[in-house]
RNA sequence: GGCGAGGUAGCUCAGUUGGUUAGAGCGCAUGAUUCAUAAUCAUGAGGUCUCGGGUUCAACCCCCGAUCUCGCUACCA
């Protein structure tokens, strides 16, 4: 027994120990037929930049990949319907993601697309490389064709009559009426989801991944090593490994998607699912020709964010293939986020129940900030979350603006009206002025802990912490009144106010990034580094501070019910549709 | 239908292996304060931990059942 607790401890430390150099973080690849929204970025973006910020900040060799996801079947309906080809709804969505990604301040190293020639090409080469280790069984099934459309048709495209509960309008798939799981042949009087025609059956040929060989090993990688998973995502994992697996189809019967590059594969694509996480290594391709690092040493962390609909692809598809072609390292960790909601409803694309990026860049100019932290201080980390402008608005006023915004401005308008603008000298300190230096560094490894274990909510609490300090500094010592009196006391209470604005200068800057840069310029300071969070000496006595400015301005009644009207307008606009 | 995750204060969320009085922020109330964007600071009120059983000296936590939300269910992505 007391070798056994000898033995997990041994463990933990070398797990803890397991010296990594440098990080491969990825995010999610977005599916380019429709913009980003608030959904997407609380989910993925927002936690993967902070953690990418915070690594960079720290000094450490760190990569963030990501790309459009351009192949599949919505897209080439999309472009059907739209009279236009795939290619250009590619084009269309993916400078739209791109640029509204640039302009939102997520760091992105290289954002790439799966349509680029690098991508083919590796997605290609990793196929036949599998192909020609007889890595795949091929597989001849009858499957739903459609006759005037001209194409095989995905479960999900056939719709009929559900045998099990008589609905109409059931899936190949599924019923979402009964919740039975169909086959596509089961479906009474079934119709092509995309032309209306009845489909025939026709024979077709595919390739299936084994995942039942990979069985084992996923099973001890996932349940035994990484116990530290996010529940729902060691759950789901844990529910699939449980229920044994099966072989998965990696090609598909379309003539948009990278071709499946063998003798005898007319019109067959990778799927792309198969296709998609390559992309997260062709992405790496194009940022540095030194990719291969970043992928096969052992001594690098790869974290994927992605949000709950992906976690099977990731945890267990990729890493099968990943580990079927060999030479690649698997993910450390997978920390998937739940959904948000937006004021009580799913967020929908189709039905434009959404706040989408470009369009909230575009109507709060100079807000990037107050969006990153409204998301990610209600990001849906351990279960569905709701979006509400008036939550939107309430953060701001009474958070931002009152608490952070405050004390820097605080801080800032006293060491102008006191002592000219430059940074006072800090005599000797009082129990009040050791206790608060004290928090403020205890809050660093506060933050640094929570945000190395994707704790990015409470991170973020601990960093506006931060701001309460000072604001408790201030009333506190109360320099206003003890400049009347004493001159010497007061610019040792300002040296402290002063560094803590430093202190949160650094601290913010993985939420923040712009507010950060504000608070430099206003300090008239470069960039610091992680490591002088938690010092007092970051602001040299005698040192000419910049021009003051608000960092975060009230959001009035209008703008929010602005916001709301827009919504209820999205709202009947869809009513309508459905009426016709 | 099966499986997974979740349901804790008015709102948004924490709650470590079961252990005294279940915590935080916002909102609300009262007081203090006036350097600051009516911003801050202190104090306080506010809980049948979704519901019903069970195990235990002791349950938000473990077990059984019900219920609601979301996801997955292998050709939607």
């Amino acid at each position: 027994m007391y070798e056994f607790y000898y033995l997990c401890t041994l463990l933990d430390y070398l797990i803890i120990m397991k010296n990594f150099k440098r990080y491969l973080v990825t995010s999610a690849l977005p599916y380019a037929n429709g913009p980003v929204h608030i959904g997407h970025l609380a989910g993925v973006y927002i936690p993967s930049d902070i953690y990418t910020r915070y690594l960079r900040l720290r000094g450490r060799d760190v990569i963030h990949v990501c790309g459009s996801d351009e192949h599949g079947v919505p897209i080439t309906i999309k472009a059907k319907k739209e009279g236009v080809t795939p290619q250009q709804v590619v084009d269309r969505y993916n400078a739209i993601i791109k640029e509204s990604f640039r302009r939102f301040g997520i760091s992105f190293d290289i954002y790439s697309r799966t349509s680029s020639p690098t991508h083919h090409q590796t997605a290609s080469d990793f196929f036949r490389k599998l192909y020609n280790e007889g890595q795949f069984i091929e597989q001849t099934t009858e499957q739903y064709f459609d006759p005037e459309a001209n194409q095989f048709l995905a479960d999900r495209y056939i719709t009929g009559t559900c045998p099990k509960c008589g609905a109409e309008g059931a899936y190949g798939d599924q019923c979402e009426k009964c919740g039975s799981t169909l086959s596509p042949t089961e479906l009474i009087n079934p119709r092509s989801a995309i032309s209306g025609a009845q489909p025939i059956l026709k024979q077709t040929k595919h390739w299936f991944l084994p995942l039942d060989k990979h069985e084992d090993f996923l099973r001890n990688w996932i349940l035994e090593q990484h116990k530290e998973w996010k529940p729902n995502v060691y759950g789901q994992c844990k529910s699939w490994l449980d229920g044994g697996l099966m072989p998965r189809a990696v090609s598909r019967d379309l003539d948009w998607g990278i071709p499946v590059p063998v003798d005898g594969a007319q019109g067959k694509v990778l799927y792309v699912w198969f296709d998609a996480p390559i992309g997260y290594i062709s992405a790496t391709k194009d940022l540095t020709t030194d990719w291969e690092k970043y992928w096969k040493s052992e001594d690098t962390k790869m974290v994927h964010f992605i949000g709950k609909d992906n976690i099977v692809f990731h945890c267990i598809v990729f890493p099968a293939m990943l580990r079927a072609h060999g030479g690649y390292n698997l993910p450390e960790n997978v920390p998937a986020n739940e959904f948000l909601n937006l004021e009580g409803q799913k967020i929908s694309t189709s039905r434009n129940w959404a706040v989408w990026l470009h369009e909230y860049l575009d109507e709060f100019p100079g807000k990037e900030d107050v969006l990153r932290y409204v998301l990610c201080a209600n990001a849906p980390e351990t279960k569905d979350n709701d979006f509400t402008w008036r939550d939107f608005q309430a953060r701001n006023n009474s958070e931002l603006v009152a608490i952070f915004g405050n004390f820097v401005n605080r801080a800032l308008v006293l060491t102008q009206k006191y002592f000219n603008n430059q940074v006072p000298k800090r005599g000797p300190l009082t129990d009040f002025d050791k206790q608060t230096m004290e928090q403020v560094v205890a809050l660093k490894t506060e933050i640094e802990q929570n945000i190395e274990n994707y704790k990015f909510r409470e991170a973020l609490r601990e960093m506006m912490n931060l701001a309460r300090v000072g604001n408790k500094y201030l009333a506190d010592t109360e320099p206003w009144k003890v400049a009347k009196t004493d001159m010497e006391r007061t610019a040792t209470i300002l040296n402290i106010a002063l560094q803590i604005t430093a202190n949160l200068a650094i601290a913010c800057e993985p939420f923040m990034p712009f507010t950060s840069d504000k608070l430099l310029m206003m300090l008239a300071k470069e960039p610091f580094g992680w490591e002088q969070l938690g010092s007092f000496d970051i602001l040299e006595t005698a040192h000419t501070l910049g021009k003051a400015q608000l960092l975060f301005d009230k959001i009035e009644d209008e703008a929010i019910e602005a916001q709301l009207l827009k919504l209820e307008a999205a709202k009947s606009a869809n009513a309508e549709a459905t009426v016709e």
